[in-house]
DNA sequence: CTAGTGAGAGGGTGTTAGCT
DNA sequence: AGCTAACACCCTCTCACTAG
């Protein structure tokens, strides 16, 4: 029992790491190792440390670090999930987070231990309430992607405007006018050419970067 | 072997009609 | 009038092929 006199729930948080594969929008799940739903396919997460962890903010980035080696790029709280969600506790609460990573970082860092799952097309077995919470993450993404730069996130440090196309018709599930988009990003004025181009089969196109890193990862 | 040429693919821009 | 979507077109590059 606790100075509130009352039972208090067991504290988690989970990360929905989502990632841009074969322009399809991907989830990183891992198979738990222990009880309970031991064998079934989590999001990375974990236990609050009280006694190490400022907040939750700092306690998803320590999870994240330790189970994929690097801090994401963009990292957003989603929102609280409570409730009976496993039969081990009675009650507990989990403070879900969206991070978005570039596929090269992820596979760079990930150390085989995550697979990647089309978020469309999910398998049967995951663990706890993950179901829930990647189709709210997935949701948030979708929304934000229509009036913002949020997709840049899953793209790497420098990309071609076709590529960064690409990733907004993968993630809003829309085809995109050329000309249109292009515009419409010129007008934003967020990316800026980094002067390099990418060479390839055709025509090299000219290099981009973001000019504004945008929301984001205090740690940083 | 080298230079010229055309096809193909993707990068980039201009124009216009419709809507608010 | 301003914005947006749609369409058309040109530009630039690589590659494959061919003639000298």
């Amino acid at each position: 029992m606790n100075v509130f006199e009352y039972p208090l729930p067991v504290t988690t948080v989970d990360a929905a790491l989502l990632t841009l594969r074969g322009e399809r929008l991907h989830v990183a799940l891992h198979r738990r190792e222990n009880i309970p739903e031991q064998g079934k396919l989590a999001l990375p997460g974990g236990v609050i440390h009280i006694d190490e962890d400022v907040d939750t903010d700092a306690a998803v980035l320590r999870v994240l670090q330790q189970k994929t080696g690097f801090i994401p790029r963009y990292i957003e709280q989603l929102r609280v999930f409570s409730g009976k969600r496993d039969n081990r506790w009675d009650w507990s609460v989990s403070v879900a987070y969206i991070a978005l990573v570039p596929l090269a970082d992820l596979e760079a860092a990930g150390k085989g231990v995550f697979h990647f799952y089309d978020v469309d097309d999910l398998p049967v077995d995951l663990a706890f309430d993950h179901r829930r919470i990647i189709a709210a993450a997935v949701e948030r993404v979708r929304n934000k992607s229509a009036y913002s730069t949020l997709p840049c996130a899953l793209l790497p440090e420098q990309f071609t405007l076709t590529q960064l196309q690409k990733t907004y018709e993968a993630v809003l599930q829309v085809k995109l006018d050329k000309a249109n988009f292009r515009r419409r990003i010129d007008a934003m004025g967020c990316v800026i050419p980094t002067g390099e181009f990418q060479s390839g089969m055709q025509r090299p196109a000219k290099f981009y970067r973001f000019e504004n890193v945008m929301v984001f990862n205090k740690a940083l």
